[in-house]
RNA sequence: GCCCGGAUAGCCCAAUUGGUAGAGGCAGGGGACUUAAAAUCCCCUCAGUGCGGGUUCGACUCCCGCUCCGGGUACCA
């Protein structure tokens, strides 16, 4: 046991005395200052080089690394270093999400005030960054919390304001409870808070509002021709905004005049008017305005008023579960369907939601699942109007809506059309007697942005009893979050009962006035995060107009999928509104996107039950398989699936830990090394072991021939013997491999693996029996190109072990300052090639040739070979195929 | 239910996109070194690709029909 905590030890035990121990925590902590000293991953802003801007999701200062993060920033490190020593001049910037509400839970529960909070975990979270070695220019580092940064947003907001894209209004809400505040629609996931978990409930409130909506149609369609990022994001986003092309209908009171407002009718949006004329009633929404005020003066009226008042108190997602009963009410009043005069009754139905269309459907018991349960149950009649293929269908006898294609029937004048048809030919009806047109609806909603939270940016506005609302002068702006609050967690926001801040005067008659206390949504600040990195202490603006030209968009974007369709989605929408206001030239932000997978371990129970952190259970290996015992008392553990790391399940690891342990190098290898980015990645301690003896095994091969180091010969004008030759190819091979798996294929494991390959190609060639052999003149220059090779391929994944390496060789250059190697091609191409020969797809044989053998040599070898010969037969082949430099493939005769 | 993914050795993961299933790591076994153990170094075992069909000279790869796992989404009219 000691062994496995004590790396030192075990460093020592690794190394030869011929080699220096590999001290990883000293020297990474040497090469982070020299970087840092040399501002080695400053930004060339005005250079000739292509710029390539890499980013990774900032993160909100929690205060703590998580192996996620680790993750997600070795692999945005790994392009960064790959793209700058490829000859772009590479943005690569780190900030911090800094407002949001742990800060101010903090801050409740311990007194600390956020904005400290934050700002100690801030430096807390840079060191852990900076001990990781990535690769950021520190100096455009910012955090959201800075007035320099919100103010921007402020003003920004401020014309939106003038152009109508930011309004308010009142309605129902997603509030939630804990967290004492209102969430957009995409924040609440499945019914809960996507922060804290709970239950979102309905409140009626006031709230500012952006007009995504009015983007809607661009957002979708320019999805298409996102191809660098995942379909899974993509497809997200499609069904978010929810598109779907029908008809928006307007059915007359049989009585209208009676009503006054509803003199056009009642509108619906359907997706099927080719099923108008099966309509034979119409579902309101309880919360449909209309739904009282039809009721009103009817005998209805009690009941529906009842069942209102009921689906008001019935919580949301109980009433909308798919499994919740159809449950409605008739409303006491009749429609006229507009194309057949039918006198339909309108029921109010708990199903139909308020917010989606316009509140109110038309009804189709015969040809829609939710209609015919309805109707089923109400007694209403069924009318079949869409007749399918080789069926007939009864309104008695069914059983279920049919919801597919066929042909109209009991439809007028469009009977025997198909219902595609059908679809634009009652359009066109309803269009000729202007009761209807064609429509499209979205289910994507204005994003609301007000958080009745404190610490958060406040949003621009002040109220005057005289002259109404009006915005903040520019000149008065940023409005600064003040420091001395009262945060007690009691009586709703912070800033609404600190008078200082309120208080104000009316920027136009002077008079007294009230400023807006709600904050601004978070990811309104991430949704334009990376713009302000390109040029971080501009004063004109967000952004410097000559920086953005250069930098955006951002080239590839790396972070988690839970923002699918949050953070992505705003930041889409809010690049296209300062496109639109003139700010930027670019729509899209993000070129690539990947979206790493998650970090997995496996989890472990007590035998009561509790969860148990890995680093408290001993696992020992038998034949029978593996048995976990706890390590304070022996007891037995129950090892469970693995999962997703989390604080709920105990089964995180903690990075600093393991920096501590192996050195930054080794686990940013081990992140990177054992799993595809893309996909998800079970953490494995013994995994961790093997990437830090890779990295010792280099450390070794150096320093074994540190005296050939110091003296490179070109080896390409040297005679070299046959192992060198090899040797040499694979090196060059090795460099076409890494390169190809970095820079397009997205593939940091294989990389990582080639270059492993290489590095057990150079430890025996250069020793027998693994004991160091001579090495004649040829040997050592094509070795000492192996090791500068390895040590280039290997710096973007393990930078610090790298440049201590490098440094062995002449010169005083950085790696991170040299070129990206290239191969060369003569070398990399392979001398001889090993052609299979397949009879009737079976492999019989192999044979060798050299690279430039004609396909007729090949072929004839192949059918001659006496492994080929016996399955041949005496008749002439029936095919033979030759696949360039894999195989023959032959087909016998009969 | 629908829409995406995924399933290859005891485990993680490769396979140049239809052409020798195995690169790399872990675990396991053997050997060298050692008084011994550990460490280190060298060597080795193990699957025929979730299941059933099909196309093809040839299928992990393409087609059809399933199973299981993961993710997203759902009275959206």
């Amino acid at each position: 046991m000691a062994c496995r905590s004590s790396p030192f030890l075990r460093v020592e035990r690794i190394m030869s005395e011929q080699s220096p121990p590999y001290e990883h925590a000293a020297l990474e902590r040497r090469w982070q200052q020299r970087w840092h000293k040399e501002r080695s991953f400053a930004v060339a802003e005005h250079s000739d080089l292509p710029k390539y801007y890499v980013l990774e999701m900032f993160p909100y200062p929690s205060g703590r690394l998580h192996m996620g993060h680790v993750r997600n920033y070795s692999i945005g490190d790994v392009i960064a270093r790959f793209k700058k020593a490829r000859g772009f001049d590479v943005l690569h910037p780190m900030g911090w999400d800094a407002f949001g509400m742990p800060a101010e839970n903090a801050a409740i529960a311990n007194g600390v005030h956020p904005s400290r909070w934050t700002r100690s975990n801030i430096a807390a979270m840079r060191d852990q960054l900076q001990r990781l070695g990535l690769s950021y220019d520190w100096d455009r580092e910012f955090a959201t919390c800075d007035a320099e940064y919100y103010r921007w947003e402020q003003t920004i907001f401020l014309e939106l304001l003038e152009r109508g894209i930011a309004y308010k209004k009142g309605g129902l809400l997603n509030w939630c409870e804990p967290c004492q505040t209102t969430l957009a629609n995409e924040q609440v996931e499945d019914g809960c808070c996507w922060r804290c978990g709970n239950l979102v409930t309905q409140r009626e409130m006031e709230q500012w509002y952006l007009r995504i909506t009015d983007y809607a149609d661009d957002l979708l369609a320019a999805l298409d021709e996102l191809s660098g990022w995942p379909a899974a994001v993509t497809s997200q986003q499609r069904t978010w905004i929810g598109r779907s092309t029908g008809a928006s209908i307007f059915f007359e009171l049989e009585d209208s005049a009676q009503l006054e407002g509803l003199e056009g009718g009642i509108e619906v949006f359907t997706t099927r008017p080719d099923t108008l004329y099966g309509c034979t009633f119409m579902s309101l929404a309880p919360e449909h305005p209309w739904t009282r005020k039809l009721a009103a003066g009817t005998p209805q009226e009690e009941a529906v008023n009842a069942f209102v008042d009921r689906m008001g108190t019935t919580d949301r997602a109980q009433r909308m579960d798919e499994g919740a009963a159809k449950e409605g009410l008739f409303v006491g009043r009749y429609a006229l369907n507009p194309v057949n005069g039918r006198r339909i009754p309108i029921y109010t139905a708990n199903f139909v939601l308020a917010d989606y269309g316009t509140g109110a459907v038309m009804a189709v018991p015969a040809h829609d699942q939710r209609d015919f349960e309805f109707a089923d149950k109400y007694g209403i009649e069924k009318l079949v109007v869409i007749q399918p293929d080789g069926e007939a269908l009864d309104a008695a006898s069914m059983t279920e809506a049919w919801t597919g294609a066929g042909q109209l029937r009991n439809s007028g004048p469009h009977d025997g059309l198909s219902s595609e048809q059908a679809k634009q030919a009652v359009v066109a009806e309803l269009e000729a007697h202007g009761r209807g047109k064609a429509a499209v609806n979205f289910r994507l909603r204005d994003w609301g942005i007000s958080r009745q939270r404190y610490w958060g940016a406040p949003i621009p506005v002040i109220y005057c009893q005289t002259c109404g609302m009006q915005p903040v002068p520019a000149d008065q702006l940023p409005v600064q979050l003040p420091e001395d609050v009262v945060l007690d967690g009691e009586g709703g926001s912070p800033l609404a009962r600190h008078e200082g801040f309120w208080r104000t005067e009316c920027p136009s008659c002077g008079g007294q006035a009230r400023r807006e206390t709600d904050t601004f949504d978070t990811f309104m600040e991430s949704s334009w995060y990376f713009l302000r990195y390109c040029s971080p202490q501009y004063l004109g603006g967000m952004v410097d107009a000559e920086a953005a030209a250069r930098f955006l968009p951002v080239d590839q974007y790396i972070g988690g999928i839970e923002h699918a369709v949050m953070h992505l989605l705003y930041a889409r929408f809010y690049t296209r509104l300062l496109r639109d206001l003139g700010h930027l030239e670019v729509a899209e932000p993000f070129r690539q996107l990947l979206c790493q997978g998650m970090v997995c371990h496996e989890t472990y129970r007590s035998e009561d039950g509790q969860w148990l952190y890995p680093g408290e259970v001993d696992i020992s290996v038998a034949e029978s398989g593996r048995t976990a015992f706890r390590k304070s008392d022996g007891s037995g553990v129950r090892i469970g699936r693995v999962e997703k790391m989390s604080k709920s399940k105990h089964n995180t690891v903690d990075p600093e830990t393991f920096i501590e342990r192996y050195g930054a190098d080794t686990i940013r290898l081990f992140c990177l090394f054992a799993a595809p980015p893309h996909k998800d990645l079970d953490w494995s301690e013994k995994g961790v072991e093997g990437c830090y003896r890779f990295l010792c095994r280099v450390w070794k091969l150096a320093h074994q021939r540190s005296e050939l180091l110091g003296a490179a010969v070109d080896p390409s004008s040297l005679e070299l013997g046959e192992a060198a030759t090899e040797l040499r190819h694979r090196v060059h091979q090795t460099i076409d491999r890494v390169t190809r798996d970095i820079d397009e294929r997205m593939q940091l494991n294989t990389a990582i693996a080639a270059i492993m390959e290489l590095l057990n190609g150079l430890s025996a060639f250069h020793t027998t029996n693994g004991v160091p052999r001579d090495l004649n003149e040829g040997d050592a220059a094509v070795f000492v190109e192996g090791v500068q090779v390895l040590l280039m391929l290997l710096s973007p994944f393990a930078p610090h072990l790298s440049d201590e390496l490098w440094s062995m060789f002449p010169g005083d250059k950085l790696l991170e300052d040299s070129p990206w190697p290239n191969s060369d091609p003569a070398v990399a191409a392979a001398r001889t090639m090993t052609v299979v020969v397949q009879v009737k797809g079976k492999k019989r044989a192999e044979i060798s040739f050299a690279v430039d053998a004609s396909e007729e040599e090949i072929k004839a070898a192949a059918l001659v070979h006496p492994k080929v010969v016996r399955f041949l037969g005496d008749a002439p082949p029936r095919m033979v195929k030759y696949v360039p430099g894999r195989l023959v493939a032959i087909v016998p005769g009969t």
